[in-house]
DNA sequence: ACGATATATATCGGCTTCCGATATACATAA
DNA sequence: TTATGTATATCGGAAGCCGATATATATCGT
């Protein structure tokens, strides 16, 4: 799963929403540090769609503009739920790693004289 | 920051590793569930070598088969890190949106009196 | 009244990235 | 001698991302 898909997947994780809506929610649930762009959100909207993890839950017309709502399937609760699952997996093995790399100072200096490194760890 | 970016450094945070070791690490660290392939992986040393994120760090050849050594700069640590940050809060947002989608049945439950779309699962 | 900004939809084309296939080469096991 | 594993690398098609663009309405400031 792309990083767009998951944000889109996260933000309408707790009710519906409509495409711009997700644009404002993605940046305000990411403290600002994701940035989905309008030409990548109508591509991923289609594949989720196509893959079954969301469904256009309403239209609604509001002050002369059209909302359209999507919401997560059963199948794209789960999804996300296991992809949230192997990112936090996958931070917390980067995480440790670089506690050991810090521990084990070959990793961050210039090669030793010899070829022999590659020591215990790991 | 790609997924197979974030993977590579992660692979080489505790230490050195060439490429094909990088190929195996990163399975086995991700419990099998992701699978860097062969034709991502010279891109993405390429890329992060331009990036400053990792440096060769030495060339051996054992058993007749040359083996190319990476290793992470001080740039590409803190990049890492601050990658893992990312997703583990973005991981930890997805799991309590889902939690408070729970909450609030309308999240997952068919429209009501809608027109009739889409109904329950794709 | 007019222009800028915000809301809201969507498409297009270029660029980056991903990945299967392919190629080369040596070691080991069947 | 055939297959599998180790180890490098490239190529081209496909997928995905994003800036620019288009359309339309509402609001706010000047």
């Amino acid at each position: 799963m792309t990083q767009a898909a998951f944000f889109v997947l996260t933000a309408l994780a707790d009710q519906p929403r409509h495409g711009y809506g997700i644009l404002r929610e993605v940046e305000e649930l990411s403290d600002g540090t994701v940035q989905l762009r309008v030409g990548t959100l109508y591509g991923v909207l289609d594949r989720l769609t196509s893959g079954g993890l969301i469904v256009l839950d309403r239209e609604e017309v509001q002050q002369g503009r059209l909302r359209r709502y999507y919401r997560l399937t059963d199948e794209g609760v789960r999804a996300l739920e296991a992809e949230a699952d192997r990112l936090a997996a996958g931070a917390g093995a980067a995480k440790r790693r670089i506690a050991e790399g810090r521990r084990a100072p070959g990793a961050a200096l210039p090669p030793a004289t010899g070829p022999g490194l590659a020591g215990g760890l790991a």
